[in-house]
DNA sequence: TGACCTATGATTAGTAC
DNA sequence: AGTACTAATCATAGGTC
């Protein structure tokens, strides 16, 4: 049946927990890459596992290189910084873990192994994924078109549609 | 009201992308805290911004520091080895388009068999078999569209249709 | 700006091949 | 092992204050 509720501790099982971190690695890669379209930031992803003999990189060797290098760079009064920014991160997290359990809505806390970076000021190197994300919006807009249709045509809208 | 459907391109208004930035990001590290915990992986995350003048760290400076190490002593071969960039997530993400749009088609179908079986059952007298068989034919041959445009953008050729 | 709300799209746990 | 499905939870765009 469908999914149930988040569960808070390491899965035992090995065969559930491989098939869940390829999963989520998969929907992690997939919601990086859309920060990076959105909002414009080049970003990169590393993620060792226990299935794989080496990491594996997203979006590319040059790109994670250039960002752990410009890391690499940072001034350590910077990095203290933003260890305080973290510090705020993870009280925000633990407040609205407390919201939601007054709403009866228990959640996570948690981690892995990887590596998840952005930054603004560095090239990012477009290629043609734009156009395809547009190409695909086509086809989700006549995928829903026709939904819309099928929906239209059940509450008895008439099945010829003349236009 | 709701979320819209997401779009893929750069958001241009600044306040929107803030918000997004902000609240994606706060997506982001829960998402990777959670697989941290599930899967028994150590993780990291590392993002600079143009809303912060220092990167924010996940969950803190040591773990980024030995997760970095660990990858810098990796053997080339080994680093280059799994790569997903933007164009095998974009293929992966048609795919799955293309799958729902299958699905879809076969809901259609169903219907289709389903309406024609209704109309015969109810109003034997009249015909409207073809009106039916005209409706049917106008959402198989949107499927039919959707496929061929899929198909010519696997092909590498076409990419944004204007109609 | 940022915190909160909520409708709705997106993700995914568990199941069956 | 990987794929397909479905049901249910989760995430979040847009709105409000």
């Amino acid at each position: 049946m469908g999914r149930r509720k988040v569960t808070h501790q390491l899965i035992s099982d090995n065969a559930t927990r491989r098939v869940t971190f390829r999963k989520r690695k998969d929907g992690l890669l997939k919601k990086i890459n859309e920060l990076t379209i959105l909002c414009g930031l080049p970003a990169c992803a590393i993620i060792y596992s226990e299935y794989k003999d080496g990491p594996e990189l997203w979006p590319n060797l040059n790109v994670v290189r250039s960002l752990l290098k410009r890391l690499s760079e940072l001034p350590v009064e910077k990095q203290t910084k933003y260890m305080m920014d973290q510090k705020d991160l993870m009280n925000k997290m633990i407040q609205d873990a407390k919201k939601r359990l007054e709403k009866e809505k228990m959640h996570t806390r948690a981690m892995k192994l990887g590596l998840m970076a952005a930054s603004n000021d560095l090239i990012t190197d477009t290629d043609c994924s734009e156009e395809l994300a547009k190409a695909a919006d086509v086809v989700d807009k006549k995928h829903k078109a026709i939904i819309e249709r099928i929906k239209a045509v059940k509450a008895g809208a008439p099945i010829l549609k003349r236009e």
